[in-house]
Parts: structure tokens; sequence; C-alpha cells
DNA sequence: TTTATCCATGCGAAATGCGCAACAGTGGGT
DNA sequence: ACCCACTGTTGCGCATTTCGCATGGATAAA
């Protein structure tokens, strides 16, 4: 009742080339192939679709309409499975990734314009919020994979390290502690320090950095985002730590920084993708590149100056 | 390389139904068919595009994309193939016919009406045309048929009597020979004879009727137009002939006709196909219609008003 | 534990698809 | 007028594909 797809494909190529043994060469199959499926399909259609004259073909009134069909079957399915080769290459879809702010903001933006020189066609998704949120993201499949901090391991997710980042001090410009070149986590729990609010992955570590000090420190002050934290050590309020990825979100106002010495803290951004899933491969790609662009135990450089200039021209 | 038909619609079928067992329910095959045409797809695009749970089936990423471009295609082929199925059942398509201009708006317009109120989806396109045109566009292929007189016969065309169309004398309203029942062509003979142009089939037949009657009658006046020749007439210059079937084109004026006895003059409507060349559907059902509608060795009644009206409401 | 349900797979039968080779019709060249 | 080159068609055998049945393994429900 239905014709084949190689019937219907037959058909055109015979109608195009306006002759059998023509198309045949075209399509590289013997010429008695096509007579028989164009005879096929004449047959399973009930209609004659050309009149052969023995010397050319010639395309009868339902033959023009049939042809017209058969093209846009053919095409139909002649361009679908590129699309489908293309996003199976991972030459086109959407990469959909969650991470934190700190990362999208400042690691991303020179990775993604990177990808998007290799494959114009391929789209990305940023999905950027705390750490609970991103590694949600990913198990409920609303994100490929994500870029964040390890928190409580789950045997739904597989780690894969990417960068180590260590903590800075951060302190007013003309603060007595900035002339000093390195600093400890000793000197920085004599002042009254600012914190990110409890839900960031930062406040865990500094948390855990003055504990293994044997300091007790209370906030002077607590801000959700890091930039306001910035904001409150430029006005003098009190001095800080941040892992150097962050800096540049402080922005350009009266805040240095300076190693932090003793106890070496710092947090490992990783690579996070859902155990035992296939990656869609837009995704694969991009962490292809990835694993290109880390070099094994590299660590974020603390003179960041030139990151923010990436992220400010990404 | 490429997916086919069949792996396609079985794909389709498996993540609508979100199981093998009630899509091959759904498509009256079994089971163990879908899981093959499934499996030879995923080996053919080499990717898994089903996570199989013993349970039910989920898609992958790659399945989502497959989905959509596989339903793509099998729409397009089902649409595709119902599309030619009307077409070829005369359902869908254009009708390209070539008439006289009397034809067209006397006796076409009703015909036109039963026929589109059968086959809504079939345009009808009218050329019109002298009797020498009408044939060249059923020659050419422009049109695929015509309702014509017949003129010269030719070996590639074939012919079917449609009606017979008698001539009637045309008089001005208060004419001498308006006061009888019936006229001859004698006694048209004796008056100033108003023609239509050389190019008309009306004009070739009452010249020949004039012969047969054994009369030379130079016309007193020719125009073009039939509905000229009306309005000369109407002003009282002449007397004519026409067929029954033009009498509506004369329009409301002081025009009127009697029948016209003698030698039975009469022209023939043919319909006028290409010989050895299948119709178009469409074009084959608006035949039968035409068939069904003839009364064999029907004529045109004389009484036109009601064609008029017809005509006018059509 | 048992049972029912679901998908995968081995197997044989049937259908389909393919190319080779032979055949038949037609136009151009000699 | 004849022959040749070229066209599409058809008979035939082989390889591949497709299908359903029956079976097996796995898992959730009873």
């Amino acid at each position: 009742m239905d014709a084949s797809l190689r019937q219907l494909a037959a058909y055109v190529a015979v109608a195009r080339a306006a002759g059998f043994t023509a198309a045949a060469a075209h399509l590289r199959v013997s010429q008695s192939t096509l007579s028989r499926a164009v005879s096929d399909l004449e047959r399973v259609l009930g209609v004659q679709l050309l009149e052969r004259d023995t010397r050319n073909v010639q395309l009868t009134a339902a033959g023009q309409e049939t042809l017209r069909v058969a093209e846009q079957i053919v095409d139909a399915h002649r361009s679908g499975m590129k699309q489908l080769r293309r996003y199976l290459l991972g030459e086109s879809g959407v990469v959909a990734m969650a991470t934190l702010p700190s990362v999208a903001a400042v690691l991303l933006p020179r990775m993604i314009s990177a990808f998007r020189g290799r494959r114009p066609d391929v789209s990305v998704r940023i999905m950027d919020g705390l750490e609970r949120a991103v590694l949600g993201r990913v198990l409920n499949g609303d994100a490929d994979f994500a870029v964040t901090t390890v928190g409580t391991a789950s045997d739904r997710l597989e780690h894969r390290p990417l960068i180590r980042d260590r903590f800075r001090a951060v302190l007013p410009e003309n603060h007595p502690l900035a002339d000093r070149d390195e600093v400890t986590w000793e000197d920085l729990a004599a002042e009254p320090f600012l914190a990110v609010g409890p839900e960031s992955s930062v406040r865990r570590l500094t948390d855990a950095a003055f504990e293994q000090a044997g300091a007790v420190v209370t906030p002077a002050a607590e801000a959700g985002n890091v930039a306001t934290v910035g904001g409150l050590v430029a006005a003098g309020l009190g001095v800080s730590a941040m892992p150097a990825l962050v800096l540049p979100l402080l922005g350009p106002g009266h805040v240095v920084h300076r190693e932090l010495t003793g106890p070496a803290v710092e947090r490992r951004l990783d690579i996070v993708v859902p155990a035992r899933r296939t990656l869609p491969p837009a995704a694969a790609a991009f962490l292809d590149l990835l694993d290109e662009a880390r070099a094994e135990d590299r660590e974020v450089p603390a003179g960041a100056a030139w990151i923010t200039t990436d992220a400010r021209t990404a």
C-alpha cells in the first residue's frame, strides 16, 4: 500500500536524470535495479509515472505529482539523517552544564569561546547556582554535567578532578597586613572576618581552615554574594579569604590579595558527570575540550588580572 | 549508513508507546520484530537510544533527538503518501480545461459547481478561446481536455460527442419575422445579416447553412464577439443566427429568437481528449461527471432563460 | 517463593533486493 | 536500406533482509 523509501528514491533519481541508465550511474547501482524499482512503484501506486520511449523518458501528469511528493519524502529523510549524524558527532545540539557563579564568570568564558570556535552550531547553556543546586541539576537530568566543588560523594555521580583553587587573603589596600607578601590564617583570625553565606562552598572551607588553625572566628559580617563581601573589605570593615578564582568577581575596588601560608587550603573543582549514563555527544565533546585544557594537578593562577580581562572580552 | 524507514517507524512506535510489547500490538507485528528493528537502528547509528529496564524503556539524550528526527521523517512519508493517494483518487489537484467562451459562461458553471460540491479540493482552471486555440491547448498539454466544437479531425485527439446545439434565428423584437413561430434560412437570407468574425466556429456553420440553402449572403456587418452582434441586432441593423447556447450571452436587450426550420443546422460540442495519453485523475473525475450529466443525443434547450439564470448564480 | 510481564535472541521460512545476461525497440550513421 | 549503438525490460539465481515462533533471562508484583 505504501511506497518504500527505496522506490521513491529510485524514482526521483530516474525522473531527475531523465533516464534509467544515467540515474543508475549516479546512484552506483545497476540499471535493472532502477527499472524494477520504478516498475514496482508504478504497480504499488496503480499509475503509470513515466512514458518510456526507449529513447528518453517523460513524466505523466501523475508522474509530476509523484515526483513532487517523492522529493519531499526523500529530502526529509536525507536532511533528517544529516541532522542526526551531526548531532551524534557532537556538531549540533545543546550542552547544558551546571556550575558555580565564579566558574561560570571566570573559568568558562574562554572555554566556551574556544568550544564554539570548533563547533559553531552547538549552543551552550549555563545554569549557575550554589553547590547543592548544581549537583541537583545533574542528578535530575537538567544538566549534562557540572563543574563544581566536591561536596558529599554520591554513587550516582562520577567525579573527575579539574583544577585546584587555593585560598588567598583578601585585604583593604591600606591594611597593615597588606604590607606583607604572605599572610597566615592566624593573622586573619585576629582581624574582623567578613564571610560569605553558609550556603556557599567557600564558607564551608574557610570555617574548616580556621578550625584547623585552632582559631575560633565569628564573622563580623556575612553576605550571600562574594562581590558584596569584596565591597565590605574595600570599605575597611575587615578582611576575608577567597579562592583565587573568585577574586576577579570582587571588581576593581580598593582590595588587594596576598598569599595565604600555613595549612594549604584549597578547593578542588571537579567535573561531575552522572554515573552510568551516556553523555549527549555535544557534551562529551565539551568535556574532551576540558580534558585537553587541564594540565594534571593544575592550579588557578593567583595573579588573576589576566583572567579578569579574558572574562570581560569573552 | 542510513536508517531505513522501517527502523525509524519502529523506533517511533516503541518510543511513543514506551514499550516494545505495547508498540507491537499497536503496529500489529510481533514484539521480536520491533526489538530487532530498534536494535538494528542503534547499531546503524552507533548509539544507544533506549535504556531498557526490563520493566519500562526510557529515552537517552540521543534517543530524544533521534525521536524528533524520526518523527519528522515518518510523518513526511505518511503525509506524502496520503497526499499522493488523494491525488491519484482525483480528490485533489487541478483540472485544466480549454473551451469556448459560450460553453465556459453558460454550460460549465453548473457543472463546475456540482463538481466542486463533490471534490472541494480540486481546483478548476478554465482557458477560454476560439476553436483553434482551444485545440492547441490540448495538443501542447496546457489543458487536460477540451469542450468545443469539432473542427478538423486529428489522430492525436479523441472526440466524444457531448451535446447538440441547434441554431436559432436572432431578431430585433419588433421585426416582422418575429411574429412567426418559425423562421427559415431563406427568410434570413432576405434580410441584412449580421455575422460573427471568421475565426468563430459559429461563422463557419452559418456560412455552410446559407450555402446549403442555396443563398448567397454577404454579411451586412461583422463583429468578433457574439454579444456585439446581439447589440447590433437589438439596434435593428439586421438579423442573425446563433446556437442556442450562446443566446444567454446576448444580454437582456431587445432581441428575440425563433426556431430555425428547413435544413437542421447544429453544431456538435465534443469532449476532446488527447489520444493515448492518460488523463490526470482529477480531470478523469470531471469527465465522469460530464458523462453522467449528458443524456445520449441531448440537445441544448431552446428556451435559454433557465440557463441564463444558472449561469448567473453559479 | 512464585508468577506474570517484559525484552533479547536462536532459528527457519518467506520475501525482498540485487546484478548478470539476454532480449527488444529505436534513432543515427554509413 | 542496413547496421550499430544505446535505450529500457525481463528471466534467473544468489545474497540479504525481514518476520514470527519459541525460548531464555531478568525483574517487579503477589
